[in-house]
DNA sequence: TTGCATCCTGTACCTGGGTACGGGTTTACC
DNA sequence: GGTAAACCCGTACCCAGGTACAGGATGCAA
């Protein structure tokens, strides 16, 4: 008993009672006990997975990747090799890494144009001296999501 | 003359044909002169606009701020002090420098956990020595466009 | 002049992570 | 038992930056 209502699970988690819904159609929280009239009542532990999603998308998961990791974490008791938190964790360190290295490019590039006093885009893509590569146009960070 | 129709445009600058129509509502490109039948007749210019925009936005400019920055070399002939591309792109910088920390925080925080061993995220949640920070839930980094 | 490639328009759809709205129940308190 | 707050559901909308599609109209060469 002492089961929680919508509005109480998401204000401790400091979510959207919305959001709680939505989670549950996107699989990341299961469907929680109705009372008679159907409204839900949702057990304390929920709390704490909002937290735990919470937590993972700060870390740049998105809500696939949690779901999925929510749902390995659950029947995996036991053994299993595949797909803890762990090799993923190290798949997205890789993927923040390489993120924050294409940043540093844009920043250095920034700071140059900075530097070198460029003050007009179209004035600027018409002079050799522009640091600016208006000529690459490759987009090279612009596959995976973006881990916030 | 030697005008550029739709598709030479497009392939010239290496994007969709369909884009150019979506940058002409957005303000970006300028409303090209047409043929007889209606058909859009772009000057070569075209083509260093639609390079400028690209280069613009990998800098991490989004569209508005790109339309901006050209309508302001557009009508700043002569001296001009405010809003030109280099306070913005200062502006930019600090904004990529601040998303870069963020990402150095996570990225930190996810090497943590791999080298803390953590493989679940439920089970870790209920554990002291886990680094993965559930507790917070402030979500520093999420106000900004995310610079590309 | 025929025929096919190209272009036109408006509108709908996509990804990701939600938020908002309207109209109809249910719950809770006095 | 009345009434107001809370909750239900389905659906639409938001952000950015495009992409796709349908159904007509043009452009150009043979």
């Amino acid at each position: 008993m002492s089961r929680l209502r919508s509005s109480q699970v998401a204000a401790a988690a400091g979510v959207n009672m919305q959001t709680l819904r939505y989670y549950e159609r996107r699989g990341l929280l299961a469907e929680p006990d109705r009372s008679l009239g159907g409204h839900r009542l949702y057990p304390a532990e929920t709390v704490t997975v909002l937290r735990v999603i919470k937590a993972a998308q700060r870390l740049g998961f998105t809500l696939d990747e949690v779901a999925d990791l929510l749902e390995a974490g659950r029947h995996r008791h036991g053994r299993r090799l595949d797909a803890g938190l762990r090799p993923r964790a190290e798949v997205k360190l890789a993927e923040v890494e390489a993120k924050i290295a294409d940043l540093q490019v844009i920043a250095g590039t920034l700071r140059a144009a900075v530097d070198a006093g460029c003050d007009d885009l179209m004035a600027c893509a018409g002079e050799e001296c522009c640091p600016i590569p208006f000529a690459t146009l490759s987009q090279t960070g612009g596959s995976y999501a973006d881990p916030r």
